[in-house]
DNA sequence: GCATGATCATGC
DNA sequence: GCATGATCATGC
């Protein structure tokens, strides 16, 4: 006898699968493989090649040593979960542990494809995505960039989990966003950043993959529905691993309310109000101003006493603070993360740390506007996401350009002092440019060929946003 | 007057 | 110590 057989869960009973599961906490993907086989190293060794899960382009591979060597049935390929008869779905799925010991998901949770035909005549609750998506037993895998092979991987927590009532309203009118989006034919279009828990996430074999979709004839990039990265750290933070961090929520008890509308009509309840009487308002008081003040009171009008929210943080939803002058110019630019000219050079735009970032992340732009007596008020808000164009030929043009410039080495003139480089200016492309963030001169990273420069990152030209404001705010 | 380079300052 | 929001300052 060469493997071992002996299934001691019932396939149909959640818990039970979820109690068998837990026998791999603490073990290594190897350990798995060899708990499967009979001490014999030699039918160890073929079994192992056999199956070639050290083969990192496998995906889904560590899913299925989980499902063939620990629950011993044959994955399946189709769109039931995997445990049918319990409609659980198992998902074995990498997290880390960052710089500041906090955990993070490593990867967005992919549940179904789109099949962009069929999903447009399914209804959420008795969708594909729902019946695989409600009911997911995680096996969490600690994800160690220093560990080559990846069967050294160790599992640290296992799971069964079904997102709350409060989620799945909000997954929800994710679910339904993406349908309409694919029902106006703008399939090809669609966008991780357009929604807030739930994905639309690329998943392509290569990056020219494409599918046809029912109501447009451009082509879309395959993609399958998952819950997005923030919302899988979220997750592990508050239900896999209990710890101390909590978050204020938005929606307390309002129920069947969509909730960007519900965020949008709560601050602009406060339109016009300056930035003091709003401090009034919601009694906040200082000696010096704080840098983040008109965020802060963003946070208060919401009824958040501290400057996170539970939503926004799932939702990857980032903040951005907008001043109007009454000239109805916007004077500066908006920053993002710095990037280390060493990592971007290695970069393929596909997978760009900026591309990514615009691409997942959703914002919410909040407007204030100087009036007449240059007094600060409050405008209102929108939603936004950048959109496919601009960010597919404008953005794409600018880092490809950065790319570029930072292998044929920067250009530096000093004149007077300052330096001039040759990056990507605001001059050159109507939506993004190339321009310092950094605390001061001594504040650098290193260019591939040696030399010390103060930190960069991309910038959104002051005009575009302007150009994608709401004009009601003017 | 605005684009570009530079840096301040808070908060984690 | 660093990330990041915010804004200054110079010169074209």
């Amino acid at each position: 006898m060469v493997y071992k057989h002996d299934n001691d869960y019932d396939e149909s009973n959640p818990i039970s699968i979820e109690n068998h599961a837990k026998k791999l906490i603490g073990k290594t993907f190897y350990d798995v493989v060899k708990d499967y086989v009979e001490v014999d190293t030699q039918i160890f060794k073929e079994t192992e090649l056999a199956y070639n899960y050290e083969n990192k382009k496998r995906k889904g591979g560590l899913g299925q040593l989980i499902e063939e060597c620990h629950f011993h049935y044959a994955c399946n390929n189709d769109s039931k979960p995997d445990f049918d008869k319990a409609g659980v779905e198992l998902k074995v799925t990498p997290y880390k542990i960052n710089k500041n010991k906090s955990l993070s998901a490593k990867e967005r949770l992919i549940i179904t494809m789109i099949d962009y035909f069929s999903v447009i005549n399914e209804k959420f609750e008795e969708s594909h995505l729902w019946s695989k998506g409600n009911l997911i037993l995680l096996v969490y895998y600690l994800y160690e960039k220093e560990i080559s092979n990846r069967l050294n991987y160790r599992i640290n927590y296992v799971k069964l989990f079904s997102p709350p009532n409060k989620d799945i309203r909000i997954i929800k009118q994710d679910y339904e966003k993406i349908i309409n989006k694919i029902k106006a034919g703008k399939a090809h279009e669609l966008s991780e950043s357009d929604t807030l828990y739930l994905g639309a996430a690329p998943k392509a074999a290569t990056s020219k993959d494409r599918r046809r979709q029912p109501f447009s004839d451009e082509l879309a990039k395959p993609r399958a529905f998952a819950y997005k990265n923030s919302y899988m750290t979220y997750v592990l933070n508050n239900y896999i691993v209990p710890n101390v961090t909590t978050y204020e929520t938005i929606m307390k008890d309002v129920v069947d309310v969509n909730f960007e509308d519900y965020v949008v009509n709560k601050i602009e309840s406060f339109s016009n109000f300056s930035v003091d009487e709003l401090c009034k308002v919601f009694e906040v008081k200082y000696k010096r101003k704080p840098k983040n003040l008109e965020a802060m009171l963003i946070y208060r009008i919401l009824g958040i006493k501290g400057n996170q929210a539970e939503e926004f943080v799932k939702a990857n939803i980032v903040i951005k603070t907008i001043r109007l002058n009454s000239n109805n110019k916007i004077k500066e630019s908006m920053s993002f993360p710095t990037f280390k000219f060493k990592e971007l050079v290695k970069e393929d735009w596909e997978d760009s740390s900026f591309g990514n970032y615009l691409r997942e992340t959703r914002f919410l732009f909040v407007v204030y506007k100087f009036d007449e007596n240059q007094v600060l008020r409050l405008r209102g808000c929108q939603f936004w996401n950048v959109p496919y164009r601009d960010l597919n030929e404008e953005v794409y043009s600018v880092w490809k350009k950065t790319k570029q410039v930072i292998v044929d080495g920067l250009q530096i003139i000093n004149r007077n002092g300052r330096n001039y480089n040759n990056f990507p200016k605001a001059s050159e492309n109507p939506v993004c440019h190339v321009r310092p963030h950094a605390q001061n001169a001594n504040d650098t990273y290193e260019l591939p060929d040696g030399r010390q420069y103060p930190k960069q990152c991309f910038w959104l030209n002051s005009n575009y946003i302007l150009s994608q404001l709401n004009k009601k705010f003017l």
